[in-house]
DNA sequence: AAAATTGATACACAAATACATATTTATCTT
DNA sequence: AAGATAAATATGTATTTGTGTATCAATTTT
C-alpha cells in the first residue's frame, strides 16, 4: 500500500480491537471522536496513512493513550500495560509498533 | 495552527529532545531516518500534523518506539521509562500525550 | 572572509481527510 | 423463506494538507 504499511497495521490493528470490545460501531466512535466514519474504515482497512490528530483523537475516546518511549523500556511498558492493565478488564494491551526489527533493515 | 496542536506537541518535543539528546542535526536525522531535512525542521516548529509514518521513522532512527496504552496503565509506564531507563543515559523518557486532560475538553 | 554547517521557506505534487452516496450485512415481518 | 427496513461499513470525489526538492539566511569554522 504504502512503504511502512506493516508497521502502522500494529496500531490500526489495535484501535479496531479496542473500538470491538468497547461495542461500538464506526459511526459511533465517529460520532465521539470527531473523525469521519469513511475515515475510520479507511484506517482500519490499512488503506491511508493517517495523521498524528486522527490517531490521537481515537485513541483518547477509546481510553487509551500514544506514548513515545526508549527502546529498552518497551518490553518492560508492555508486560506492565499487558499484565497489571487489561482495557477494561479484557486483553487489552500495548502495542509496540516495531518490535520485529530484526527483520527489516 | 490546527486544531489539536497541543496535543501532538508533546510527541514532537519529545523527538526533539531526543534529536538534541544524541547530538544530531537536522539534516544528520534526516540522513539517517530519510525524512527531509525540510520536514523535520516543520515537526519541531510544529507547523504540521505529520502522518504515521513519519513519527515512526523518526522515533525509530532515534531509538524509540510509539506504544498505544490503555490510559489507566499511563502512569506506571510513565514512572518505568522515566525511572530505569534514560534513554541512552540521559534524561530521556517517555511522553504521554495527554496527561494534563483536565484543562481541555 | 570564504567555506561549510545549521535551521527555515517557497513551490509543486501526492496523499489524507471530509462529505455524500453506495453497498453490504443484519433484523424483522408476513 | 423471501422481501422490506434499518444498521454498519465501504467507496467516489473534491478539497485540504503533508511531504519532497530546491533554495535561502544565519551562524560557525578554518
Amino acid at each position: 500500500m504504502y512503504p511502512n504499511k506493516y508497521k502502522i497495521e500494529h496500531i490500526t490493528d489495535a484501535l479496531k480491537a479496542a473500538r470491538k470490545r468497547k461495542g461500538l460501531s464506526q459511526r459511533e466512535l465517529s460520532e465521539r471522536s470527531g473523525v469521519p466514519q469513511s475515515h475510520i474504515s479507511r484506517i482500519e482497512n490499512g488503506a491511508v496513512n493517517l495523521r498524528l490528530s486522527s490517531l490521537i483523537e481515537l485513541a483518547r475516546t477509546l481510553d487509551m493513550e500514544l506514548l513515545i518511549v526508549p527502546r529498552k523500556a518497551v518490553p518492560a511498558v508492555q508486560s506492565i500495560a499487558d499484565g497489571r492493565f487489561g482495557s477494561e478488564g479484557k486483553s487489552g494491551a500495548a502495542w509496540a509498533l516495531d518490535q520485529n526489527r530484526e527483520s527489516d533493515d
